[in-house]
DNA sequence: ATATTAACTTACTAATAGGTAAGTGTCAAA
DNA sequence: TTTGACACTTACCTATTAGTAAGTTAATAT
C-alpha cells in the first residue's frame, strides 16, 4: 500500500496549513488515519523526512498546475496570467493559508534539509511567476519599464499576505487584492 | 520591578517573530532573562495571559507609530503615506517577519482570548492604513475610483508577504515591493 | 520590631513531543 | 512450505511542554 504514504503527505500538508510545521504532530496524523504513531514513523522515520516529502509534493503540484496553464494555447497570455493568479489565490479553503507561507513563517524552527527545500520551492514559485509575467511583457500587456522581479514578488506577496488576513477576518479579502493586481498589470 | 514585565513582553514578541506562538516556550524566555521558568509564570500565569499582553503591546506601539506620523503637519499627505509604508516594511531586522503575520499563521492554535485580540489588531491595522489612504484620496493623490479597502489590504498584504520571502531568500525584496506599492498609489 | 508584599527559587506534576526496539499478521515468491 | 518483505502494533524511552505549590529573600510599610 504505497497509497498510505500519499495519504500521510496529503494530511500533513493540510495540517501544516492549519497549525504549521511545529504545531502538527505524528499523533495528529496517526489519529486521523486510524493507525498508531509508530506506523507513521515506519513510513517517515524522522519528522524531517516527512518535512522533505511535504515540500517535494508542494513543488510537484505547483509545477503541474503551472504547466497545465502555460501549455494551454487556447487562451491569451493575459488570461493565462490572470488565471494563474486566480488559481494561486483560490486554491485554498476559507481558513487555510498557503502551505509555503506557513513553512516560511516556521523557517527558523525547520530542520536544515527542510529549510533548503523551502528555499528552493520559494525560488521556483518566483521564477514561474516571472516566466508568466515576462511572456506578458513581450506581448505588450505589461509596461517595458516595469521590473519583472518586483512585479512577481509583489503579486505573490500580496496574495499570500491576503490569505493571512482572510484567516482571521473571515471577510472576502481576495477579490479586492486580485483586482488591484490586475490594475498593476494593466497600468501600462 | 515593573520593568521585568516589559522585558518579558519585549522578548516574547521577538520570539513570536522568530518561532511563532506555538514555537516559543517559557523556558526560552526564562533562560534568556537568566531567571527560572516559574518566575515567568509569576508575571504571566498562563501562556494566554502573555499572549494577550503581546497583542496589546503590538497594538499600542502600532498606534503610537501611526499617530506620530499622522499628526506631523510638516510633511505632505503623500509623504506621510510613503513614510508609513516604509516604516511598516522596515521595522524588522533581516530575518524577522511581522509579529502579527506570525500570530495570524498560528491563529488556529491560539487560545480564544488571543484569537480575538489578534483579530482586533488586524482590523486596527487595516483601519489605520485606510485612514491614511483616504486622506491621500481627498488630496487627489489617489484615483477616486479606487476602492480604499482593497488598496489598503493589498499594500499591507504585499509588505507582510514580502517579509516572508525575505526571510527564506535573504535577497533585498522589500525595495521592489515598495516601489510597486508607490506605483499603485501614483497610477491615477 | 513585625507584618506584608513583590519577586523570585526549588521541586514538582501531567501531558505531549519525537523517536525506537521488538514483535505480529499477511501475503507473495521460491 | 518456508522465506522474506511489508505494513503495521505494543510498549517503551527521553526530552520538553505548560503549569503549580511551597518556600525564600529583600524591601517597604506600620
Amino acid at each position: 500500500m504505497e497509497n498510505r504514504k500519499k495519504q500521510i503527505i496529503d494530511l500533513a500538508i493540510k495540517l501544516v496549513q492549519q497549525k504549521g510545521y511545529v504545531g502538527f504532530s505524528y499523533d495528529d496524523i496517526s489519529k486521523q488515519l486510524g493507525v498508531t504513531k509508530a506506523s507513521i514513523h515506519y513510513h517517515f522515520e524522522k519528522k524531517e523526512d516527512l518535512g522533505v516529502a511535504i515540500t517535494e509534493r508542494i513543488a510537484k503540484s505547483f509545477l503541474q498546475n503551472f504547466l497545465l496553464i502555460k501549455k494551454d494555447a487556447s487562451v491569451s497570455v493575459e488570461e493565462k496570467l490572470k488565471k494563474f493568479i486566480q488559481v494561486q489565490a483560490e486554491r485554498f479553503a476559507c481558513t487555510e493559508i498557503c502551505p509555503i507561507s506557513s513553512l516560511q513563517t516556521d523557517f527558523n524552527s525547520l530542520p536544515d534539509v527542510v529549510q533548503k527545500k523551502i528555499e528552493e520551492v520559494s525560488r521556483l514559485e518566483l521564477s514561474i511567476m516571472k516566466d508568466l509575467i515576462a511572456e506578458a511583457q513581450t506581448k505588450g500587456i505589461l509596461n517595458d519599464t516595469d521590473d519583472i522581479h518586483s512585479v512577481a514578488v509583489t503579486i505573490l506577496s500580496s496574495i499570500k499576505g491576503a490569505l493571512l488576513y482572510r484567516r482571521v477576518l473571515g471577510d472576502d479579502i481576495l477579490t479586492g487584492v486580485i483586482s488591484q493586481i490586475n490594475l498593476i498589470l494593466r497600468k501600462s
